[in-house]
DNA sequence: CGCATTCATCGTAATATTGCAATTAATATG
DNA sequence: CATATTAATTGCAATATTACGATGAATGCG
């Protein structure tokens, strides 16, 4: 095991998980904070702020373009990360909706 | 390793990483749902809709309520989970307050 | 009390994740 | 062309997660 039984759920349930997945991780917010803050693309950057290997930044910056959170386009040697506006828009939509759904229902307990 | 470097980030991150990740689960995802649509109190019922084992589900509901997103009051033999609106509403505007951080900001690539 | 029901916990197996060093691929620069 | 720089990939080691069966604790019922 360590296996998700992914078949036992909808689809949308587990696009949903993979979504909060992405970001249940530090270095992965962090990652996003920064690209944030710096209001501009960022590389190599990362691994300077971030104190962790080049090869693990890398690593989560695939993790965070899988889901869509942002691209990365390459520039010289260096490549350019920042935020996908589609991707990001679309995260917000279903974050809001799964809060949503809460409002307004009373609790039993 | 296979442990994350808390120690790199700040409280908040750790904090708000944590949160998207007790939701980084189908599993998890469907329970919160399950719980949303009963209107009510839900506990061994969970076994039987998600199809997965009665120690499984009892394990995800232990880390939700770990993050405050549930709470479990004990009834007789069984026990009522139900959304925890306090918690609820903290999730709410975490998820919120990183989300908006974006809005507005003008992309470079 | 004796037994059934419900759920938490423990122990364990299988798999996933995190992190890094080393390597590779691609581009820039002398 | 030779070398340096940047970042992706590969291959590992350590730890975490997921899932389940078995067991235990608590409560209800005959």
């Amino acid at each position: 095991m360590g296996t998700t039984k992914a078949e036992n759920f909808t689809d949308r349930q587990n696009r949903l998980a993979q979504m909060m997945k992405a970001l249940g991780h530090p270095a992965r917010i962090a990652i996003i904070q920064e690209l944030l803050n710096a209001k501009t693309c960022i590389c190599n950057e990362l691994v300077n702020e971030l104190g962790l290997a080049q090869a693990t930044i890398s690593q989560h910056l695939k993790e965070l373009k899988n889901v869509g959170l942002i691209k990365g386009t390459v520039e010289g040697t260096s490549t350019c990360y920042c935020i996908d506006p589609k991707g990001w828009k679309q995260y917000r939509q279903q974050m809001d909706a799964f809060f949503v759904s809460y409002e307004g229902k009373n609790n039993c307990c």
